[in-house]
DNA sequence: AGGATATTTGCAATGTTGTTGCAAGTTTTA
DNA sequence: TAAAACTTGCAACAACATTGCAAATATCCT
């Protein structure tokens, strides 16, 4: 039984080649994707706009997660955990390589929680750790 | 006297109309402002370019830093502690507010560090976390 | 299985964001 | 104040992202 089909049916999306082709990179992928790797490792088979789209869809559907980077550009990577439409709960710490450029989700280091200021409420962490990855060392 | 005229001088700034406008404006700031913030707040009296190019040097010189954002923008905020160029410190936590849609630096909350994978070699953490801010609760 | 309905895709056009080279203008230096 | 150094604005360009719409595909229902 496909693992893609079986995700994509429990989130109510309709089963096309495009949505089964780019949730298998994600389910492939060792670290985080950005639109441009999706489209390589597609070879272009579809239109970008159907790669932003698919994205989007992921995304609301709890499927990814986008991933915070300090240069202007946009990561995706698999929820490894219970997510569902509207609420993600992606509490671990990315890591950056400066070496190999990856982005990689520490599914098992958790975002430490913070003493905030007074006042403050905080409802979701994001951490993000740059440095060089266990395969660059 | 006035205080970003000093700053830029510190920094070997030339001291010019738009340099003094654009760090006024961080200086009023209470949170982090985009290149399009700045592009409304001065009524677009300064080319886009400038406003780029002033940004950059402003980073460079280590006046204000980058934050890293899920959206696909880039946010500046004053580095309130000792930077100098090529050397920024800004290890604190930042604060994006889901009601009022600001991002406050924290200076006083300093990024915690996490045990990573072996392997692993952290250079630099950053964190981001969401909620309500102390002027919304 | 097959046709009606709903959804998704691809294309074209358009918008947004950021970069570069160069001439003209401004600031600094001495 | 004049020369040198630096900064600005314009124009062109490039990369990235979004929207509307018609054609194609998937799902639903009998």
């Amino acid at each position: 039984m496909d693992e893609n089909l079986d995700i994509l049916k429990k989130n109510g999306l309709s089963v096309t080649d495009g949505r089964k082709k780019i949730l298998d990179l994600f389910l492939d992928a060792e670290g985080a994707l950005a639109h441009a790797d999706i489209e390589k490792q597609t070879d272009a088979a579809f239109d970008r706009v159907t790669v932003y789209r698919t994205l989007q869809t992921f995304v609301d559907k709890g499927i990814i997660h986008q991933i915070p980077t300090t240069d202007n550009s946009i990561l995706y990577a698999l929820c490894k955990h219970n997510c569902e439409e509207g609420h993600h709960h992606d509490n671990h710490v990315h890591f950056i390589c400066n070496n190999c450029n990856k982005t990689i989700c520490l599914d098992d280091v958790t975002v430490p929680e913070v003493k905030l200021p007074k006042g403050f409420k905080p409802i979701q962490s994001a951490m993000v750790v740059t440095g060089v990855c266990d395969e660059c060392k």
